[in-house]
Parts: structure tokens; sequence; C-alpha cells
DNA sequence: ACATGTGAAGCGCTTCACAGCG
DNA sequence: CGCTGTGAAGCGCTTCACATGT
């Protein structure tokens, strides 16, 4: 990037000299999409600490498996509360990833599909751990509905739009067949489901205002599959 | 990246004038890792396409959600087999990612931890589709091991290694608690793993020459978690 | 006319290197 | 001295725009 030059944001165009980052909290007031992915492991590597009252990036970026400096870049995106020549207080540092991550809140989670996967994600501990709370399993199958799974009753299909509205959930995670995929994620959209995890071998296009994650399974070992593809030649 | 400058690889820089594209053929000689990943998704979208026989990348882009001129990009690097005013042979297309991604061979996967989640990974279908087979489960819990799920049986860790080594297995996937993460990571590459899969919520320091991918389910909670958070600022 | 293939520009993340500060 | 915070360079992916080819 040429520093000094003009910045473009949509049509609009504007110079600020020199200064990135007043671009960054001005215009985008925005943590890298990386960063935000990397936070959850930052965290995760604190919480298994112990004995100490502060970390390093050296020690923080070994754990994680990433670079030092990117480990203080990232970090600096939270504000400024490392201490030269001592590192970051524990603490504070698990505070203020949380805090940033959303995970002061309690978020509420159902689960459209409850097929292998989708008994497997209600009865996750890592949900819980984190402060998510499945609240709600829903299934075609009437030979299902009724039943429970980790406590939780499953219901039909139809109540979905009801049932998600008085629970006032936040996230859907999708682990139906693929081809109800769509269709799923549009009833949770009209529920006023805010997110959606999905675990259907599919791409969903986004409701209007609602963000998609995707996570499929076959692709990440299609992925081993070419890199071991590739070294054997 | 200044076009007829000097490239530096390691240590060593050549310089090969404008032409990136024999620096990537001669000296790399790689597909872009974000390449790799969309892959598998092109392939999903063209193995729902049926009753035409030429696909434009205007079309695939828009089932896969992503920009036309990517999709163009991405399928360059398997070679220069699309038709100028008609498009991409479907056929041709889906035989050539396959091959790249080396799902014309058969992989065999074998899965430690039979909790939820490997029990669902080992009845799930999307595996044995493209081409992975499960061939072997793992498990150190007496109660466990001798019963069978999706007609595999659950064997003693003890035997891990050498029935690893007869079947030849080449992905490992760890759905074992966290902390025996790692431990389990070097068992298989000890065993001749090559690729391991992880979902276990911990990084794993991958063991020397192995690939090692991670699947972080409360990761991907936690940055819906950071967007929705924003939002409502 | 239409869709690919691709230089080149744009953009964002990574990494280096070091100033700054306890 | 040690470690953070950060300009600036490096690098790779994305996107544009259009030449190329049928």
């Amino acid at each position: 990037m040429v520093c000094g030059g003009a910045c473009g944001v949509g049509r609009l165009f504007l110079d600020f000299g020199c200064c990135w980052r007043v671009y960054r909290a001005l215009v985008k007031s925005t943590v890298p999409k990386v960063t935000v992915q990397r936070l959850p492991v930052y965290l995760h590597c604190l919480e298994g600490m112990s004995g100490q009252e502060h970390v390093s990036s050296d020690q923080l970026a070994a754990m994680a498996g990433v670079n030092p400096a990117k480990v203080r870049k990232d970090l600096s995106f939270l504000g400024t509360f490392g201490v030269r020549g001592v590192g970051y207080d524990l603490d504070q540092l698990k505070f203020q990833i949380r805090l940033e991550l959303g995970l002061e809140e309690e978020w509420t989670v159902v689960i459209v599909g409850v097929g292998n996967l989708g008994r497997a994600l209600a009865n996750y501990a890592g949900f819980t751990e984190r402060g998510f709370r499945v609240v709600a399993l829903f299934d075609p199958d009437p030979a299902k509905i009724g039943s429970k799974v980790d406590g939780i009753t499953i219901e039909p299909l139809e109540d979905l739009e009801q049932s998600v509205r008085s629970k006032g959930a936040a996230i859907g995670v999708v682990t139906t067949p693929a081809v109800v995929a769509q269709e799923t994620a549009e009833t949770l959209a009209a529920a006023g489901i805010r997110s959606i995890l999905n675990f259907a071998p599919t791409v969903i296009k986004p409701p209007e205002g609602i963000d998609v994650r995707r996570v499929d399974l076959s692709t990440e070992l299609q992925v081993l599959s070419f890199y071991m593809h590739r070294r054997s030649r």
C-alpha cells in the first residue's frame, strides 16, 4: 500500500496521510477477520495456563503455533495493556479477549436436524464451557419427536419459528441434509435467528442480515487429500 | 509485487522478468492454499448439476458464492480447458478437480476416540461419498472395545500402531479429549499416518512430516459471537 | 456475441526490525 | 536488559478489465 496515498472506501476517497490506524479506527473500526479467528485459540491457550501471572507474546505464540509478532499485532487491536519488559497480565488478557468476542453475554443455540452429528453437537461439552447454551432441538422425524438428548426435548419442525422466537435464540446450527439446508436457514432467519453455523455439505446463500459460517467435514478431508497426493508425486 | 523485480526464495534470489507464472511453475509448482480449499466446494456444486453439458464461471461462481474471476483463476491452476464463448465441459471439469485433489485414489481413514463426535464421523455418509473409507476405530474404554459402529469394530488403543500399519491407513481423525490429542497424534505419526484431522479443542504441534488440520466447533461459535456482539453496539 | 485466460492494480495479512518503555 | 507496540516492507490473494479466441 502506498502510504500517504488515498484510501478508497466505496466511492468515497479520504486522505489520512500516513495514518492507517486512524483509517481503521474511524472508518472501519474493525478487527481483521483472521485475527477474530485466532482469538479463540489464544483464549484456549491462556485458559490452559496456571501458576503464572504474566504471559509473553513468545510464549503464547509457541502454544498457539503462530509467529510472536502476529500475537502482538492481534492483541494490539483489543487495546494497549501489555507491559514492556514483562508481558501481558494473564487474567486481564483472558477477560479482554472474552469481552471482545462477546463471550460475556450468554448466547442461546438451537440445533436443526438431530442425526448423528446433531446429537453429538447437542452433547458437546465445548459449547457449554464457552457459554453457549443449547435451548432447543428440531427434527422432522416423528419417531424422534418428544425424546430427549442431554435433557433437551426434540421438537417438530413446525414449532421451530414459534419456539425460537419465544426463547429468543441467537444462533442456529444446521445439521440437516444438504437439500433442505437453504430452506432451514430461511426459516431460522424468519424466526429471528442472527447467525447460522452450517454443517450441511452445501453452500447456504445468507439470508438478509444473517451471518453464515460453514463447516464441511468432507471438505477438510479433501484438502488433506490434495496435499498427500501432491507429496507423493 | 513489483513486476520485473527479484523474487526471494529462501536465500536464493532469482529474476524471472515479469513472469510470475514461470516462477510458480518452476519454483513453487503449487496451487494457492485458498484455491485448494475452494476446489471441494466447486466440485460439490458441479456434482449437483445435471442436464447441461457446459458450465460458465459465472454460473459456478453464483452457486459457490464467490466472484466469477476467482473461479476462472482457480481453475486456470489446473490447466487450460475452458472453451471461450462456451464455458467448461462439465464432466471434464469434475474429473480434473477430482484428479487434482487426489480423489481418484481411495484414502483410508482411522478414527481415534469413539465419543459422540467420533461415532457421528464414523457414520458420516459424506466421507464414503468422496472416496474416504473408514477402516478402523480406536478407543481406550474397555466397555466400548469389541462393539461395532457402522460395521467397524472398535479396537483398543494398544493395537493402534500395529493395526494402522497393517491396514496402511493414510489419514487419522483425532476425536479424543484435548489432553491426549498431542500424544495421539504422535502415536499416529509413528504408525505411519500421513495426515491428521484434529477435532480436539487444542492445538497439535505437527509431528515431523505430518500435515495437521484443525476443526474446532466451539471456535466457530466464538467467531459468530464476535460478529453478533459487534453488530449490537 | 460471449466467455475464458490473465496482466496488473488493489487490498489485507504477515513478518521484520526497531523504537519505546518498564 | 527484556518485551511490547508498530511503521514499513513483503507477500499472496482478490478483483478488475480487457485481450484473446471460438
